[in-house]
DNA sequence: GATCGTTGGATTGTTTGACAATCGTTCCGC
DNA sequence: GCGGAACGATTGTCAAACAATCCAACGATC
């Protein structure tokens, strides 16, 4: 017991939660880099291994760290793997209404879309239409996971010419979101033909037509969010 | 140790944590709806009490549990809590490009409202545009930190009539990681007028006009983005 | 009777020490 | 040269004890 200052509102914890990010950032590392070991960490923070573990614990939750059992711990990849986590939970509890969630991710995932419609348009070049159309097509030869896969794949390289990375992973998150959650509830996949609608996303890229695409995207999302109104109707009856 | 049929990759403490997590879906039960204590969570799962603990911290991390220290364990608020803790270190960290995810964020919290400008004029009303009017006018007179929660109030209540609280709790994530990462990495606030900027969105909303809106939306961010292109372009020649 | 401080129990926070599980590497036998 | 075995380092888990905190019940005082 060193610096006993420690009073008050602060839990030891905390503090070191801290000094390991502070670590971090003063020392400029990079996600990947190797950070001390816990011994050190409790050597040089004055804490016990409990406490650095907990701390620690903390961290890898939020992936600023990454722990490797029996090799050390590197800082994380910073992703968004806790707000995926975060909203799979929130949309699995919903309190008093279990589509709330499910019916606002389908707002933001379109807002995504159609919103930077005119961004979007002027960024895709060639080859990056034709993978899309590609994508598409294959929504239709391909079966279940694959096709599962596709969709996922398509609504990625539409906001990625954005060049905004932090729009590329929301759009991932939510889209991972929507399909742990969706299941769980009940929630069928839309019969509608996937191809169709995906592939006229396409058409209106191609054509340079931003109103157009934008209807497409809502035209797009219409049948999700009509099935997941209709879940949400049946269960406000049920109850 | 009973079941020790836990071979293979899975670590205990993260199925202590699915486990809880599982219990509160199971039991419905609601934030601020009391868990288990620690004991009794060793005794169910048959878990140490540390690794109890390490696995209430993960939860706790991405407010999935909230820890009383002396009174007990409860659902937490399922806030975005995890996002910003985890955006902002990002943003303080970020490789390669120090004000990259500041760009990023302008970029998002634009979308958010330039994206919606029909429905939110569609939404606002009387009482709540006089109160955007106020909050507008009080940055003007406001000093300091009044000023700063004024903006923050009103770009909440700006998106707030759109009924979804995940666009409305995204935007305050947003704002907090913004504004806790800016000062940090030098950025001072911008010195235009805010009462005008602020302003003309309120006029373009309650002449009901989209495009204005919209305009007005643009016109709000766009010295925010001068000056993180000029922080950006002034560190890229730094280097 | 009401109010305030005290006491006590319950619960989480922290420490310490030990051993298990895992991962890389190094070394050895072949 | 190559494959397996042994080893060291590191994280994972367990156990027991004590500290810090919160709350409620109790009691003293006014």
């Amino acid at each position: 017991m060193v610096s006993n200052e420690r009073v008050g509102r602060s839990l030891l914890r905390q503090e070191v939660s801290e000094r390991i990010k502070r670590y971090i950032l003063d020392n400029r590392l990079r996600p990947g880099s190797p950070l001390p070991t816990e011994n050190e960490l409790c050597a040089a923070l004055g804490a016990s291994r409990s406490s650095v573990r907990e701390a620690i614990k903390t961290l890898d939750a939020l992936d600023i760290v990454e722990v490797r059992h029996g090799h050390g711990t590197y800082v994380g990849g910073l992703s968004l793997s806790a707000l995926v986590e975060g909203l799979t939970f929130r949309g699995l509890l919903s309190p008093n209404d279990d589509f709330a969630v499910l019916s606002e991710l389908v707002d933001v995932r379109e807002l995504f879309e159609r919103g930077n419609a005119a961004a979007i348009i002027s960024a895709l070049d060639g080859p990056h239409l034709d993978t899309l159309d590609d994508l598409a097509s294959s929504m239709g030869t391909a079966v279940d996971a694959d096709r599962v896969v596709a969709d996922r794949r398509f609504h990625a390289l539409l906001v990625n010419p954005l060049g905004n990375e932090l729009v590329s992973q929301l759009t991932d998150a939510f889209w991972d979101v929507f399909t742990a959650v969706a299941p769980r509830l009940g929630l069928t996949p839309s019969d509608q033909d996937p191809v169709r609608l995906h592939k006229a996303i396409v058409h209106a890229a191609r054509a340079g037509d931003s109103l157009a695409f934008a209807d497409a995207v809502v035209a797009h999302y219409a049948p999700i969010r009509t099935r997941v109104a209709a879940a949400r109707h049946a269960q406000s009856i049920r109850n």
